[in-house]
Parts: structure tokens; C-alpha cells; sequence
DNA sequence: GTCTATAGATGGATAGAC
DNA sequence: GTCTATCCATCTATAGAC
């Protein structure tokens, strides 16, 4: 099973979870605007009349607009945490350390690629979390930073890698997927899964000794 | 010259061109707030204030809140801009294309680190710019993106270098770089030099045939 | 060039009817 | 669960004195 034949299509697909229509509208159109204005430009008022409802109706399912933006990053980080995990479960456990890295790598940017606006979110806006959801959305991020790490550590230690220092090396290959939701626009060309073909022969070959 | 000891310390050096006092004082105290808060969660009270000065001071030295963020990265990205072409043209010209990458690379990362409030707004708060200024900023992006650009190609054209696609790999480049300014706090252990070591090994691995 | 005072607009959130 | 109406805080920007 190829990455991408493995994904369906955005938003839609990573709320699905969300039964109640307006729930789900309302918060797919926060995660629109909050991903193309940032957290603070937005309006609730907006928000409410693009889902095609009163500026009121919003707090009926949502006790704040810092409610939406946690669960928006609530949903996105752990779908994307167990999206790498399943993916290593797949593998070959026989597999070598390259071959599990480039598979982490291709994940990871094909998440950034074709979920572009919930991972724009998740990696640009937390700062406007209060703290309490802060700190439970930053204990996602460590499981899957420690992740990767683990995979060059494990590369390291048996030869295949060879680099200066694993926690720039680890911070380095991140890079390359998060910083994919500063400039990329989809449907422009560029292919969510041509981006993770590049992004991962790329990576892999910075650590590789 | 090394590029640690190129460089004076932070904004007070970027914005030292600014003659008057308050108008300096104004632009770095709104530069630290646009890099921790963003753009539109910065009030101009708090820039004032924080500034030592009424809220209405603000407006004799800026017309508004968006021309000071114009302000701030039109000086950032000149400044960045200008450090590259003179990093540059010290080199040796008979230099082949690592060392030339190498010292792009190694002055890129180092002035997102060092420069890290100046660099997190340019690259995350352009979005806010009206379309005018924004068309100013975007010509020397431009500039900057090509000149790595150029570079990746007439390594690949003479043989040192391989990559499956210049752009992706240009692309990569920078990341690396910009990638920086979202995570990291100066002072807690991590020097601008460090990172710039350790990124420009990493990224010259990357390309190199 | 700096101040106090305030205009003028907007936005997050609530009240209460249906 | 959705609406209309509105409160109240906040914010950008301006007016006018010193």
C-alpha cells in the first residue's frame, strides 16, 4: 500500500469523527480561516456565517474560539501520531534502519503535503492555546519527536547513519516536512506524494553514513 | 571572518540605521511582539507602553501598526540580503560549489538564529503586509531564493552536486534554515554557531554527488 | 514630539425567544 | 439547536492642548 493511495481527501476526512454537521462544518471552517489568516485575525463571527449559521450558534457546540483551535490541533496531532505509527507497524520487522526512516520521512511529509491547512494549525498557531491544552497537545509532539529520534539513534548506533549530532539530525529531518506548510498551496502543480518522493531521498541521504 | 564574529548582537544592531530614539525604541519593542504574540494579538497600546510612551505616541513616527511590520521586514530581509552577497563575494572566486553552498548555508542558518525575532517575523508574519508591501517583500525573497538556487545548479551542472529535482533541493536548503525560527530561544544552551555548523554539514550532505 | 481624551469600529460572548 | 438582539471590553486611530 502506496502512502497515497492509503489517505482520502482532507479536512473532511480527519473530522470525520465529528458526527453533528454544524459541529463539523463550523470547525473545518475555523481550521480554513485560522490557517489562511492565523488564530487571532479570525472572527467567530466569520466562522459562524461561512458555516452558514448565526454568530451565536457557534457557542452552542464550542465554549470558546480557543476550544475550536484545541480540538482542531487535539484531532490533527493525534491522527498524525498514529498515522507514523501504523506506518511502522507495516513495515518488514526485519527492515533496516534506512528503509524504516524513509518510510517516518514519507509519512510525515505526505501528512504535511495533503493536510496542509490542519498541519499549517498545528505547527503555527499553538502558541494561542491556553496552557492546560498546551501542555496536552505538546506531550503529542514529544511521543512523536522521540519517534523519529529513536529511528536515527537506532541508524547510528548499527552503522547505516552517520551524522554530526543526532538531535540536530532529528530536528534537521522535521524541518524538511513541517517547513512544507509555510509555502505549499495544493493544487498548483506539485503533488503531495512528489514532495514526499524528493523530501525523503533527501533526508535520507543527509544521515545516511 | 568567521560568520560568529561577523555580527554585533540583535535587533539593536539590525534596526542601528533608525536615527531617532522613539522610533527605534517603538520598532523593537513591536518586533518582540509580533515574534511572540504574531501580528494581529500585538495591540499598539502595548507597543507604546512598553515603549515608555502614551498610546498615541506611536503614530508620529509610523502612519499605522502594518507600516511597522513593513518597516521591520523590509530591513530584515535587505539586511539578510546584503549579508549573503558579501558572505559571497569574501570567498575565493576559483572556490568549487560546496564551499560556495557551505558558506550560504552556514550564513543563512546563522542569521535565523541569531537574529531570531527579526527572522520568525519575516518568515511567518508577511501574510499581514498589505498587497503592496507584501509585492516589495516578495522581490527580495525572490533575490535570495535564486541565489541559493543558482548555486544548487552549477553544482549539479559541474558534477559535485546531485539531487533528483534543483527546486525541491533548494527548497530543502532553506528549510533547514527557516525551519529554525520556530522552535528556537536563545540562551538556553544552543548557540547560533552550533546550529550553523551542525545544519550546514547537514545540508551539504544532502546535495553533494 | 509627547501628552490626555476620545471617537469610531469591531469582536467575544451572553440573554432569552422560538 | 438556532435565531435576534445586545452587552461590554478592546483596539486602531485621531483631535487638540502643551
Amino acid at each position: 500500500m502506496t502512502v497515497a493511495s492509503a489517505h482520502g481527501n482532507s479536512p473532511n476526512e480527519v473530522f470525520a469523527a465529528i458526527e453533528n454537521a454544524s459541529a463539523r462544518r463550523l470547525l473545518i471552517v475555523a481550521l480554513d480561516e485560522f490557517a489562511a489568516r492565523g488564530f487571532h485575525a479570525t472572527t467567530t463571527r466569520d466562522v459562524s456565517t461561512k458555516s452558514g449559521l448565526s454568530p451565536a450558534a457557534m457557542y452552542v457546540h464550542y465554549p470558546s474560539k480557543e476550544a475550536m483551535l484545541f480540538q482542531i490541533a487535539l484531532v490533527g496531532h493525534s491522527t498524525a501520531r498514529d498515522r507514523l505509527r501504523a506506518a511502522l507497524a507495516e513495515i518488514d520487522q526485519t527492515a533496516g534502519s534506512a528503509q524504516r526512516l524513509e518510510v517516518i520521512l514519507r509519512e510525515f511529509t505526505f501528512w504535511h503535503a495533503e493536510h496542509t491547512t490542519v498541519a499549517r494549525v498545528c505547527e503555527y498557531e499553538l502558541q494561542h492555546l491556553n496552557a492546560e491544552h498546551r501542555a496536552e497537545i505538546d506531550r503529542i509532539r514529544r511521543e512523536i519527536e522521540v519517534g523519529v529520534r529513536d529511528e536515527v539513534q537506532r541508524g547510528v548506533d548499527c552503522g547505516e547513519f552517520s551524522v554530526p549530532d543526532v538531535r540536530y539530525a532529528t530536528m534537521a529531518l522535521t524541518s524538511l516536512a513541517i517547513d512544507i506548510v509555510r509555502w505549499y498551496t495544493p493544487g498548483t502543480g506539485v503533488t503531495p506524494a512528489e514532495l514526499a518522493d524528493n523530501l525523503a531521498v533527501l533526508g535520507l541521504k543527509m544521515v545516511t553514513a
